[in-house]
DNA sequence: TTGTAAGCGTTATCAA
DNA sequence: TTGATAACGCTTACAA
């Protein structure tokens, strides 16, 4: 099967190849009876554009590069994708996704980008970038916006949630429900990287502050990375065990993610904890097994993050500027049947 | 920033451009030293090779379509996206996702693809080809093969499930466990497609008939598209509804996907049924909600079934044959508290 | 409004 | 083992 070339529908339209490329990509100055002619040409001969001579020529790859630094396959980073398609693809653009798990292949995957010409622009996710690295995102020509990282430094835009203001909302539930006591307990992440995990932790501790709980009564698990663990069950018991080791042992509690919130739910449970009986229990992000469990959480919507990010990198790779570059987005907390009041 | 090419690596170097392109490949052929001097000086103007201009010289272009019939982030479709990656990624393929979601969609696509020379292959998941379309597949040159679709017809190779021992084992279950009267819930799929809906609800049937369930004790609820309804939750109201109306009501019933099963059951509750005393459900996937939830279910691994595709397409892209082009797994059942005896 | 021709950054063929 | 040189399929000045 031969491919079909631009010169093929020129010959059979019996006009240039210039002609042919003007026409089909609808630009004016062609007059509209040759263009009609070309696009029957090109119609009749199922032409379509070989993306890598375009890019080659012109310089655009249409192209976009979403970076990630966990499994495609997670509530996040799959809702990313969705949006960054939604309004990608309608403008013409491949998504083309990758991962990254270490610094090491951070740093390739920077240090490769400002020279490769491969994709036009860069949404990077939920990965915090130390300075050095920021300061390598600057010397690029493409456009790379964050989304979901702990700073903005390095990015020619991002959209960021508000960690601290939706800290405040959980813990100030716990304390209107009398709680006196609490903790919070961070999720083991996958990889070398820390994620939002110390965002959050830290927003937790901040809240705690803020809302008048004094050092005593405020607790704070780190569970490590999740490698340290056989596997994630170990992790879940490890954290279950280091909950109920707490004295005193705190009445509510903020998981850093769903995803490990609803299974430590069930942990406890086995060591004869009720939840929100004995223990309140607030997580984040209201995926869909929270809503599921009807578990009390923050909400955010990663595919609508990603259709902002996406809508801004858009701009960017046409030239245009921004008028707000950075945003930052106020998640809500739902509360659900795992929150209650001290019996 | 301009742009470091092949041939400022050669005059680095002090060789010509085509022995830096031999050397950077890894071709044999090459002295040792003059590879190395190459290396240096590709590291050194930190070298990275433009992937349009070599595939448009080369015809490959190393990348591959994923084509979906449902947002990305789905489970299974999110799943998918990760099993490629794994695979491909290492083997240098960029993996590009695209969806459809009517048949004029689907027809564009697949009518560009042969001409196209975008991609060295595609991986085409959950979408079921009429005649026409599967017709379309063969005269193409490139590799594509079928993921979770209904026939193998006109793909290369292609990876199912065995719906049809599943089903058996599901019936099973209700029929060991006393139910004399069970129903099967179709999902009313997004878009125009049917999915495997069909299948599975067809399977169910056969099932039945097997396990020498009569006529009179089997129903079957077809609720249409998604499209058809207001919100999902309407649809929701509308299975729960159908179900209940039905004379003799069932006891056990099967949910053609989890997302759609473990809402059911909520709903079923707010209705006054309790599950399982009042009725057993049996849904399919077993996604992270169904095991929150504690859901009986059927256990697919769609991550590994795509690693399994990936690895065929990337096979026939290099031109191997593949010693079993068309594999079928066997999914498994999961009995978990969803499903109890007639009381 | 249309055509000509020179790239774009590689790979591949053929000589050397 | 290396080096010219002609593709690859398109875009884009510039000329007509």
């Amino acid at each position: 099967m031969p491919r079909v070339t631009l010169h093929d529908v020129a010959l059979e339209a019996g006009v240039s190849d210039s002609t042919v490329s003007r026409a089909l990509r609808g630009l004016d100055k062609v007059d509209e009876g040759t263009r009609a002619k070309v696009k029957d040409a090109a119609r009749e001969l199922r032409f379509s554009f070989s993306r890598n001579a375009s890019s080659l020529a012109s310089g655009k790859t249409m192209r976009l590069a979403l970076l990630f630094s966990d499994a495609l396959n997670t509530w996040f980073d799959s809702s990313v994708l969705q949006g960054a398609y939604e309004v990608l693809s309608p403008a013409g653009y491949d998504i083309i996704p990758s991962t990254v798990s270490t610094d090491f292949e951070l740093n390739s995957f920077l240090n490769r980008l400002p020279y490769d010409g491969n994709v036009d622009g860069v949404i990077v996710c939920s990965i915090n970038l130390d300075t050095a690295q920021s300061k390598a995102l600057k010397k690029l020509t493409i456009p790379v916006v964050g989304l979901d990282s702990r700073t903005i430094d390095g990015f020619d835009a991002s959209v960021l949630m508000d960690d601290d203001t939706a800290m405040d909302d959980a813990v100030g539930l716990l304390q209107g429900l009398g709680h006196q006591r609490i903790a919070f307990v961070g999720w083991p992440a996958p990889g070398d990287f820390r994620f939002s995990s110390q965002l959050r932790a830290g927003a937790f501790m901040k809240a705690a502050k803020r809302l008048g709980f004094d050092d005593g009564s405020v607790a704070r698990i780190d569970l490590g990375k999740m490698n340290d663990y056989r596997s994630p069950d170990d992790a879940l018991s490890a954290a279950a065990a280091r909950l109920l080791a707490l004295d005193p042992r705190p009445t509510g509690i903020c998981v850093e993610v769903d995803g490990f919130a609803v299974p430590l739910i069930a942990e406890l449970k086995r060591f004869g904890v009720r939840v929100p009986e004995d223990m309140s229990v607030i997580g984040f992000d209201d995926t869909d097994v929270a809503a599921a469990v009807e578990m009390t959480t923050v909400h955010q919507n990663p595919v609508e993050m990603s259709r902002l990010a996406a809508r801004k990198v858009l701009a960017l790779m046409r030239g245009q500027t921004l008028d707000e570059a950075h945003s930052v987005l106020r998640p809500m907390l739902i509360p659900r049947k795992t929150t209650g009041p001290i019996l």
